[in-house]
DNA sequence: GGTAAATCCGACCATTTGGTCTTTTTATAT
DNA sequence: ATATAAAAAGACCAAATGGTCGGATTTACC
């Protein structure tokens, strides 16, 4: 094999099971031991490539789940129709894949924040550009949902921004526990109430 | 001192700096010595009133974390208001002590949720007996605020509950991040706004 | 085929972990 | 005061962890 690819091809078989693996234990119940374990590699490969556990997490946050977080929840969100409509369906995709058992990345990201806060600032920082991006990005398409008439001309964009991520972190953690697929129908069913209160109304003649 | 007073004494020292560090660090990463290097106790001590770290943690939850919870986020919506109210007068004074960087049991919960999901059915177990309870006691409320005339006729009061909970969950994962005062007040204005559009709609003549 | 660099192996290390066990201290009852 | 049981001390243990290091293989290139 060729020797960038090949070099390529370890370090993402490592990130990759590694991120399965902290996402599945968390980050501080994962020995790299249970890692390399799962990919019949050694300790050496692993320190080969990357300096520590804690640069190899970081690379795994730039490389895997930045992306998908662009991917999954702010790619499809991008473009001139009804925010409210395209957040709608967005959700429903990213729920769907939740509920069955697969990798939902909103949640491995909330999971994330959950363990490092307060525990590890240079992770935290990583995992908070994340946050904000999407941040940004769903403001944004507010605002030009509402420039396009598509919002109340009332409505704080950020307020409202704030409160979609925040819902969307929260169902995640509830969603893990019990009936995810009930959970997310009815999570789906009142995101839409809150959307059809901040929609531009009709006007009164 | 009185020997039944010391070993509660002891007992309560142990599970009040417990919840203290696993809430500040994580339950995997906060050692037992930890917390008794903070005590000046001994294995000894520990080991004489609990079994193991798990026992221990579960004593926790039952003993702090349910209790809190039932305090600040139960009690506070029981009564013949309107519900929509006192859920917003109980989510502002949570939040309030979540900004000035105390403990919010909310957030303690969702972080263990987050923390043990997966990890160890025990633990989880215990608390999602914790949610379920809030879960039922915001229903009933819910529904009886729709039975006196509060909220909607057509309000979905489980799915409300999910929702309000989702949101309450999520706007904590968010506020660890960066300005939790003002992600405070979004998610307070916008979960108003939601209120707003599930009570009852005055009557047309 | 030989060579040098890239890749990987796995024994090893220091430290930390949850937990055990024997010993000592402390409080209570007689 | 002394016997007794509760409470606490702390040395100790086996397992696990992140990380190191010298050497063995592979690979690319001449």
């Amino acid at each position: 094999m060729n020797k960038s690819l090949k070099r390529m091809a370890t370090m993402q078989r490592l990130q990759n099971t590694g991120l399965e693996l902290f996402y599945a234990q968390g980050y501080y119940d994962t020995s790299i031991d249970d890692i390399l374990k799962k990919l019949d590699l050694s300790k050496g490969a692993f320190y080969y490539h990357f300096e520590s556990k804690e640069d190899f997490f970081i690379q795994i946050i730039e490389n895997l789940l930045a992306r998908k977080i662009y991917s999954t929840l702010i790619e499809p969100i991008e473009g001139h129709d009804n925010p409210l409509t395209l957040i709608t369906k967005c959700f429903d995709d990213a729920l769907e894949t939740a509920v069955h058992n697969e990798m939902d990345y909103g949640c491995v990201l909330s999971n994330f924040l959950a363990e490092f806060n307060g525990k590890n600032d240079v992770v935290m920082r990583h995992l908070n550009e994340i946050v904000t991006v999407w941040e940004v990005n769903l403001v944004t398409a507010l605002q030009k949902g509402k420039f396009n008439g598509y919002l109340d001309r009332h409505v704080d964009c950020e307020a409202a921004s704030t409160f979609i991520m925040s819902s969307y972190f929260g169902v995640r953690v509830l969603m893990t526990s019990a009936a995810p697929s009930s959970k997310k129908y009815r999570f789906m069913s009142q995101i839409r109430q809150y959307f059809k209160s901040i929609e531009a109304k009709p006007v009164n003649f």
